[in-house]
DNA sequence: CTGAAAGCGCTTACAG
DNA sequence: CTGAAAGCGCTTACAG
C-alpha cells in the first residue's frame, strides 16, 4: 500500500512531482536525473495508484457502464466489440451489466446514480429498463446515451436504420417472386415496443413500393422458444394445410427468433425454403450453423457501439449531442439457404 | 452535488449524524425528531453519495469484477445468474468483463490492479488470461477466485466435477449399447488446457469401467465452426464410408462445439442418431432448439457462480479458502433426440 | 520553472 | 450517548 508520499520521500522529491511523472504531464518539466530517481522509487515500492482518491479529486472515473437487455444475446456481441474498442480509444474502462439486474432500488442502480463511480452510461433498449429507473437517471442528470431507435423521446439516442434493414429483407423475398409474405416477430407485449413498429413499417413500405399487400404482423416474443411457439400455432397450420392465405415467405424480426422458427418448421414437416422462405433480421454465428443456413440482414452493429461511446464521451463533457440514425451505412443481405423462389415457381425443380 | 455537510447544516446536525443515518448505524442512536429532520434535508437537496470518497475512506468498494473468456457464451449464462444473485446477497455490484480485453498493459487491467476500484475478481478459466496478467494479479495480492478446474495450482479455485459429468455422458452411450465411442472437443492448442485432459479422463474412466477400449481424443477448438471443421475432416469420412473404426457415438466436450458437429453431420448426410449418436457437455437453450434436439449433461453452473462469490467474499476478508470441486451436486443427463441405440441394433427399425 | 498547501467528500476513532 | 477532528491518497491552483 505504498502511497505517493512514500515514493516522493524515497526519491527525494515532492508528491506533485511524482504525480506529474505518473500522469506524463507535459507542463511540468523535470530533469533526467529526477525522472530516473522517481522511476526507481516507484518500482522499488511497487507503487499502485488509488483510483478512488484520484476520482475524488478529479471527479472523473474513466469508467462507463453498459447496460444490455440480455447478456448472452449473440446479436449484441458485435456491438459490444465496437463499444470495447471505442472505450479503449477514449480511455474508458467498461462495466457491463444486465438490464434485468438494474431494477429500481437495486445495488447496481445506486452504484450508477452515485457520484464517483461511472462517468456515464450506455443503454441498449430503453424499454428493457423500468420507467422509474429511467426517471431516476434523468433526474440525477447522469450522462446517458441510448442505443435504441428513433422513437425514443426525451433522451439522446443512436439508432440502426431498422426500417431500411427490414425493407431489404422484404425486398429480397419479393425479388425471389414471393407475394404472400408475412412479418413475424418481437412485438413485445407492454410497452408495445416502438422499435418493432418501425421494423414492421419497413416491411409494409417494401411491399407497397412493389404494389403488394402488407399483411398484419404475427406477434411473437424474441426468444427462440417464442418464435417456435408463434410459428407452430399461427403459421404452421396454414402452411401445412396449404390454406389460401398461407405465406410462402416470412420476414422474422430477430435472428434469435428465427432459429426457433426454423426448429418449428422442421418439427411441422415444412420444408425451408421449399415450402417456405425465412429471412432473419440481424446476423449471428448461429445463423450460419442453423440448417438450413439462415439468410439474414446484417446491420452495422459494430459501428452502433463504437459511435455510441464517442457520443457518450461528448455528453460526459457536457456537450450537446443530437440523436441520430445510422443511415450512412447500408444494411447488407447475407444470402444463405433459407430463402428461395416460391413453391409454385419451382414445382419442376424439387 | 450536495454533500453531507450541506445536508447536515440544513438539518441542524453534524456530518457524522447524517452519515450514521445513511448507513443505518445501530450504534448511533438519534431521536425521532432528528431522523425526520435529516430525512427531510436529504430529500430536499436530492443528496447523492460520492462513492469514491467512501471508498477512499473505507478502502472498500463493494464492486467485484467478473472475467469470462467469451461474453456471449450461452453456457455461461447460468453461471452469471448465480454470480449476480450471490453478489446481490453479499452487497456487491458486478463489473463484467471479457478476458480477451484484459491483456497485459490494458486500461482494464490497470483498473483492476489499482486500489480503490474493485474488492476482488472472479475469473472463469485461468487459461483465457495471459500468464503475465496472472502474475500481475498474484504479485499485487489482488483477491482472486478462479472458476476453473482442479488442475489449477498456485491459486484458489472452485471447479465443476468435469470427470463425473463426462463419465455420465459416456455411460449413457454405453447403456444404449454403443461400443465405438469417440471423444471430440475443446483441446485448446497452447497451453494444452488441463480442463480438457480431465474431461477426457472422465471418458476413459467410463469406458474402462465397462471393459471397453478408450480411443484417442479428436482434437477440436470450442467454437461451433471448430466442431464443424473437426467433425467434417476427422469423423464424417469414416462414418460415411462405414469404416470399421468409425464411431457409432460421440461425446462432445462442449455443447457449443456440438452444435457445429450437428451441422456438419447434416451436411455430410449422416443421420443423428440413426447412424451416429451425439451427446454434448453442458446445457444451453440452443441445445433444445437444435434439430435433432441435443442430448446433454447439465452441470451445476448456477451453484458454481453462486459459491464463487461466497468464496471470493471470504478471500476479500483475508480468510483462507480451500479450493474445491463441486462434487456434492450430481450431474444430470438431459435426454433429448440426438442419442439412440447403435445402428446395428436398430436395423429393423429404420 | 519548482515546491508547499489546500481540499475533494466521506467515516471512524476519540474526546467530551 | 453526542460532537468536533483527523485523515484516507490523490491533484491542482497558487505562492515563491
Amino acid at each position: 500500500m505504498a502511497t505517493l508520499r512514500e515514493v516522493a520521500d524515497k526519491a527525494g522529491v515532492t508528491m506533485p512531482v511524482v504525480s506529474a511523472y505518473l500522469r506524463g504531464s507535459k507542463t511540468v518539466r523535470m530533469s533526467e536525473d529526477t525522472r530516473r530517481r522517481v522511476a526507481a522509487a516507484l518500482d522499488e515500492v511497487g507503487y499502485v495508484p488509488n483510483l478512488a482518491a484520484r476520482s475524488l479529486r478529479t471527479s472523473r472515473t474513466n469508467v462507463i457502464a453498459v447496460v444490455v437487455p440480455k447478456l448472452d444475446n449473440p446479436a449484441l456481441a458485435e456491438m459490444l466489440r465496437g463499444i470495447y474498442d471505442a472505450a479503449q480509444e477514449f480511455g474508458y474502462v467498461v462495466m457491463l451489466g444486465d438490464a434485468a439486474r438494474l431494477t429500481s432500488g437495486s445495488q447496481m442502480l445506486e452504484h450508477l446514480l452515485a457520484h464517483g463511480t461511472v462517468d456515464g452510461v450506455i443503454v441498449r433498449r430503453s424499454s428493457s429498463l423500468d420507467t422509474r429507473v429511467l426517471a431516476d437517471m434523468a433526474e440525477r442528470g447522469l450522462p446517458v446515451l441510448f442505443l435504441d431507435d428513433e422513437s425514443l423521446h426525451d433522451f439522446t439516442w443512436l439508432a440502426l436504420d431498422d426500417a431500411a434493414g427490414i425493407r431489404l429483407a422484404t425486398s429480397h423475398l419479393i425479388d425471389l417472386g414471393h407475394v404472400q409474405i408475412d412479418f413475424l416477430g418481437g412485438l413485445d407485449p407492454i410497452p408495445a415496443a416502438e422499435f418493432t413498429r418501425i421494423r414492421y413499417e419497413g416491411y409494409v413500405a417494401a411491399l407497397k413500393e412493389r404494389g403488394l399487400a402488407p399483411r398484419p404482423p404475427i406477434m411473437s416474443g424474441q426468444a427462440p422458444e417464442d418464435g417456435y411457439e408463434a410459428f407452430s400455432t399461427l403459421v404452421a397450420p396454414r402452411v401445412a394445410h396449404r390454406r389460401k392465405d398461407a405465406p410462402t415467405a416470412l420476414v422474422v424480426n430477430n435472428v434469435t427468433t428465427a432459429t426457433g422458427v426454423l426448429a418449428a418448421a422442421y418439427d411441422a414437416g415444412i420444408s425451408v425454403p421449399g415450402e417456405l422462405s425465412v429471412v432473419g433480421y440481424l446476423d449471428t454465428a448461429a445463423a450460419s450453423m442453423a440448417r438450413p443456413r439462415l439468410t439474414t440482414v446484417r446491420m452495422p452493429m459494430y459501428e452502433l457501439g463504437h459511435r455510441g461511446v464517442a457520443a457518450l464521451s461528448e455528453i460526459v463533457k457536457g456537450e450537446h449531442v443530437r440523436s441520430a440514425v445510422l443511415a450512412d451505412i447500408a444494411p447488407t443481405l447475407i444470402r444463405r439457404d433459407s430463402t428461395g423462389p416460391p413453391a409454385d415457381h419451382t414445382a419442376g425443380q424439387k
